[in-house]
DNA sequence: TTGTACGCGTTATCAA
DNA sequence: TTGATAACGCGTACAA
């Protein structure tokens, strides 16, 4: 491994001119330069990431705080890595890296959370999964850490933050549903709470007032994310004394999980229950087709990327720099299913 | 963010004083130490990584080197996070942190690998996706770091691995096929040099030969991993002149596709078409039940895990470390789909 | 048992 | 334009 004193030793010159001459600085004679770093080139020279963080304070690096589900039923499985494709796709433009970090399911994922940023691993973070009240936005806010929520939180701390567009997709499905008829439809949510839970609750609730439809509590469904809740779903749903005609569901696997448990039955979904989904990918593989709402999720990667640019005052000029806040929308693919 | 120094002038004691006691040398009064303890759990102090790992030449940290398809087409979406999980399970008893790296699909994967390890950023890596031949193999052996790839590779610089069974399955498959009565079994694997894709092919002929079945190299289609893919392998099969009657499936994803695209043409799986799937999670969604191989991915990523912590001679006083490499072992799930 | 001082690799400041 | 040197936070050898 190749310091800069052997680059410096290698070449006869001192490691205050290497070290300019690597990081652009004007006062250095071209020639030397470029000597520099074709030897740097040569010698495979990377600098250390210890010696310059401890330096100048900052890592490169972004932390995704990337939370399990105890069941391992990661609702994120099919939504995370598009996502993270995209953040590195812009970050690798200001020669950052996205360090994505399991917080275990075992430690108290504050404590976790804690720890990261004390030991200065990451410039600066992003959090998913967010609460409605979320504590975790309180400490980065008082640490001052820059970072970026994937998700809003009813915790406001004048953060950045990226969501979905929950309330369109809501507005959007129950317009859908009622105008094909539906009088009882069912809102699947987390048994988490996740803060689009209650964004989605309260737009349900909206949009069914505008109808003059009663809102029936036994109506929003709180279960778990993941394919076996889904095919759970389905004797939920068709077992309920006043059972609803339509469904919209917000976890991606559900969709795969009711399909199966109405198949079982002999149902056929849009026939004998409608359906809606929720940034479904997969969702093309599933017959009959499933109507759903689609996000572009390297998109959303590359936005959230984006928004925490801002945040990283030294990498911005930027004067008086954007404080992203943004429901990225969604594309309606219509399918048979409702 | 309160330092050592902070701390230290807390207590009215040595900076080298608060740091015996936190790293529980023998050398410090019992006293003293549970004094720096306390006064370092209340003002939340945490040691600063960068300092440390220059001073001890480590970091704490297991990268993860994840490479994503260019088309975006993941084939470990659903693969990996549960994998992480069980990694991460494991190094939090060790103290480590697993750190996952996206590998940008623009650079060349060999070049961001160099960037990392010469960073010293991470203790010891893990590689995925290992090619027939892989260099970065080469690379890291050369450079001395500890790392454990996740699959084989002919490349055989002694590095421990752990890897699926595929032999297994393929053995497994066509034993059952053939005793059902196939005798045009495709397989499927990926365009890519991938190691598991030699793998299968070498057990596919050679489980042929024992059946005295002719080895017909247009039975082993190559194809991307991915949903899509798979529908595009319903027409791909159906339309070949001398079409097989039964297909035994690498990809996660393409039984799903293939499901779907022999449902667009009245078919079912099992009846029309045999059809054996690998490590298939939500494989419980699919209708008629999927036959397939599965994989404890949690269980792998802690045996991953631990051939890593083999490879830490600062964690292990191990005199003689072993070299770990297996394959982990299948569960064979009958259904109905051949 | 404790305090002092050095060095890890790098960048920044200042003097040459 | 360049070289010498301090400083970042920490752990440890050595002196007290």
């Amino acid at each position: 491994m190749t310091g800069i004193k052997d680059l410096a030793q290698h070449l006869g010159v001192s490691i205050g001119t290497v070290s300019r001459a690597l990081n652009n600085k004007i006062d250095v004679n071209q020639e030397t330069r470029e000597r520099v770093l074709k030897a740097a080139q040569e010698l495979g020279y990377v600098p250390n990431q210890a010696g310059r963080s401890l330096r100048q304070g900052n890592t490169g690096l972004i932390g995704f705080i990337l939370e399990t589900d105890p069941e391992g039923m990661m609702q994120g499985d099919l939504f995370f890595i598009r996502v993270f494709d995209g953040m590195q796709s812009v970050l690798s433009e200001y020669g950052l890296n996205l360090m994505v970090m399991m917080a275990p399911s075992s430690e108290q994922s504050d404590e976790y959370l804690k720890k990261i940023v004390a030991r200065g691993l990451a410039d600066a973070l992003v959090l998913s999964a967010t609460r409605r009240v979320d504590q975790r936005i309180d400490f980065l806010s008082d640490q001052n850490v820059p970072f970026v929520t994937l998700g809003r939180s009813q915790t406001d701390r004048g953060q950045p933050w990226l969501d979905l567009d929950f309330e369109g997709v809501v507005v959007h499905a129950i317009d859908r549903l009622t105008a094909q008829g539906h009088k009882r439809i069912a809102l699947v949510v987390p048994e988490k709470d996740l803060n689009y839970r209650t964004v989605m609750q309260t737009v349900y609730k909206k949009q069914l007032e505008k109808y003059g439809l009663t809102f029936d509590p036994s109506l929003v469904i709180e279960i778990n994310p993941g394919e076996n809740s889904g095919v759970a779903l389905a004797s939920l749903v068709l077992e309920m004394e006043n059972r609803p005609t339509a469904v919209i569901l917000s976890d991606q696997l559900h969709p795969f999980g009711l399909y199966r448990g109405l198949a079982d039955r002999g149902l056929v979904p849009g026939r004998d229950l409608a359906m809606l989904g929720v940034s479904a990918r997969l969702a093309s593989v599933l017959s009959p087709n499933l109507t759903h709402y689609r996000f572009k999720l390297f998109d959303l990667g590359q936005r959230v990327a984006h928004a925490l640019i801002h945040r990283l005052p030294h990498l911005t000029q930027e004067a008086d720099p954007p404080v992203v806040r943004e429901c990225v929308p969604f594309t309606f693919v219509e399918g048979e299913s409702g």
